[in-house]
DNA sequence: CCGTTTGGTTTCACTATTTGAAACTAAATC
DNA sequence: GATTTAGTTTCAAATAGTGAAACCAAACGG
């Protein structure tokens, strides 16, 4: 199950931060110790170590250990430099404003969705609950949009990753109809989103090319089958290029140079 | 200038991704390495395993580190189980609603203030530019309303690692004078900013405690002199200290049981 | 155009750190 | 009060980390 290369002492210990982490609430050692790869001994420094660095946190009075602040310190770091989320920002607000829906900001990280940022039309915030969440590749309009523009041996890596579940009777669960679904997408320029995810929930999705072809991620407009048709949606895709096309070309100056 | 008690090979690792982290943009191995405590070729394996766990990227044709997205993954998992913002929500919806001024919540660590949600009046939303944020425990509203009710040996702790940097003419610059404010507030219940770190800005916050009196964070009301006064803020401690311990009551029975 | 500096990567013998089976302790449970 | 369960500590063996120095490549300067 686990498929970590770890390589030294750092790669465990961060294997075990992700054990954690992957629970969504407090763990108890015994919990761990079978998921873990590691002797009780090992995972027991490992954890010592990980909380003395306040990477986790440890209520000795339930002894569950949870994540750690300093990670949302970190995080804060990495967010406002690695991530498009700054550079988009007014972008979004732009879309935001045009649309009125719902607006996500992804990337890709080794094979999953990651989102960075959103705009959210009714409800005034909602802050992490969606930036730094993880989401499938292969049943997001954004992942689609993605993975329909990355180079072969990228597409290969992420589709080893994906799991192909079918969370609704839309889907597409193989690897063969994801691929058909990609091709459509190159030639449309932008990606669906038909309840593949969760039922009634419709998007439409544009890759963030640099002037190269590479990459570097995706917007979407989501919205509801009980509010809106995908040719609805269909029609703000011109506008969503555009922006895409904005925050790719500050993008690129910014952070994202292509290679000479 | 690192006080990092680096424990083995994952304190030295974590210690280079703060680093980098610090820094707040790409940086390059030399610009690294004088800052680091480690010679050359060990801190060239140590980013070398960051980068390859995904908790730095590299852009290898500027040869630059940066904060990776796994750190942003890792996060979300921190914000939502270790933080006090999941539960906060709706409490801190109420309280934006009501006085319709910029909200903070925050959490002390090590001595810092961090913010883990925020509420702002005008723009719709703002993500990690404010969670995940640090701020100073000195000069702040929440950090003054935390300190002045933590236990004597967590404000030795505390008041070792302030800098006492004169932000404004109003900074309070010395132990001595911060001691004064906290017994102030202590009997006050709530603590002000007035003007302690960006002149123009104020701010009333009152502690979230637990039942035993602990200390688990601090809400605030901030807003200008252009727009109000500390008295017109102070008006509205007792809402916030009524939103505190609805807080307050449900993290407890959530997620800081009182040790029996 | 070639010698030199600067920035980054690799080597390798040395050694400190990590390892993990097993022993141990404390607290529940029977 | 015996027994299980959960968590912590020990210690010799083994592994992984260290860092001075050598190396390489690209940029620089004369």
């Amino acid at each position: 199950m686990t498929e970590t290369a770890a390589d030294g002492t750092v790669g465990k210990a961060l294997d075990v931060l992700d054990q954690v982490a992957a629970h969504g609430r407090p763990v108890r050692f015994t919990e761990l110790l079978p998921a873990s790869a590691y002797p009780k001994a090992t995972l027991y420094r490992l954890l010592q170590t990980l909380v003395h660095q306040g990477m986790l946190s440890h209520d000795s009075n339930l002894g569950t250990y949870a994540p750690g602040l300093r990670l949302v310190r970190l995080a804060h770091a990495a967010w406002s430099t690695s991530s498009l989320a700054p550079i988009a920002r007014p972008y979004l607000d732009e879309l935001s404003a045009e649309t009125g829906e719902t607006i996500h900001l992804a990337q890709m990280d080794i094979g999953q969705v990651l989102y960075v940022d959103k705009r959210n039309a009714k409800t005034p915030v909602e802050m992490f609950s969606s930036a730094g969440k993880v989401g499938p590749a292969y049943c997001t309009g954004v992942g689609k949009a993605m993975l329909a523009f990355m180079d072969d041996a990228a597409v290969d890596a992420a589709m080893a990753r994906q799991s192909f579940h079918r969370f609704t009777p839309e889907t597409l669960d193989s690897p063969a109809k994801l691929c058909a679904e990609l091709a459509a997408i190159r030639l449309r320029g932008h990606a669906f989103d038909r309840e593949e995810h969760e039922p009634g929930i419709i998007c439409c999705a544009v890759p963030i090319l640099t002037r190269g072809g590479r990459v570097v991620g995706a917007i979407s407009v989501t919205s509801t089958t009980a509010r809106t048709t995908l040719v609805a949606l269909e029609a703000l895709a011109p506008l969503m290029k555009d922006i895409a096309g904005k925050i790719a070309a500050v993008a690129e100056d910014w952070r994202f140079p292509e290679r000479g």
